[in-house]
DNA sequence: TCTATAGTTTGATAACTAACGAACTATGAA
DNA sequence: TTCATAGTTCGTTAGTTATCAAACTATAGA
């Protein structure tokens, strides 16, 4: 039986790839095969660096996306770790 | 490349399962291997009635449940065929 | 027809979410 | 130290969501 944390997990999870930016930005990180920056992802999707940084903390907070800083940027990449525990198939779909 | 309703598709459909409730019927009819009824899932979850109706409503609005109809009874199950085109091996994780 | 049971819809409410600009922090370059 | 760039946090606002009781609809049985 699972417990209930793990059932929040899964929420969670859920909650932050209901949103059609944030599932576009795991995309274009899954797609691209590379990392990227929060300036050129928030370019391509033409939404605010503010409303971007927030989307980005929803992601990094249930473990979808990791971060790498380097100078002035940071570096965003997809988690497979996380996908593969619990949405496995599904970056594969897309 | 994706069109913008498939990725709303995908969006409502992780929508719907961010909520907790909701993630434990779909678990509940899954691992059941049955139909069940809206009353007895929701006796096993212990809310009303009236909230079981509108989590079942959007279950079935994305395809995830299907509903049959037999005398007072309406009987849910799992759609195996949505899952398996926006979740594939989402169902085994539970 | 009347009654009971199963489920839906309505109306209200409290809590949450996405979005933005402005202000702020951090790093690097001149 | 001053300036510029990259990203975060804050405050606000409009829109959405989960919940319940009450009223309603649909079906079956007496």
């Amino acid at each position: 039986m699972k417990t209930i944390e793990e059932d929040n997990k899964r929420t969670e999870i859920f909650k932050v790839l209901s949103d059609i930016n944030r599932l576009q930005m795991i995309r274009i990180l899954y797609k691209s095969h590379r990392e990227m920056t929060c300036s050129e992802v928030g370019e391509k999707l033409n939404i605010s660096k503010s409303t971007v940084s927030y989307h980005f903390k929803l992601l990094r907070s249930v473990g979808l996306t990791n971060t790498r800083r380097e100078g002035q940027n940071k570096y965003l990449s997809i988690n497979l770790v996380t996908f593969k525990i619990y949405l496995p198939g599904f970056l594969e779909t897309l």
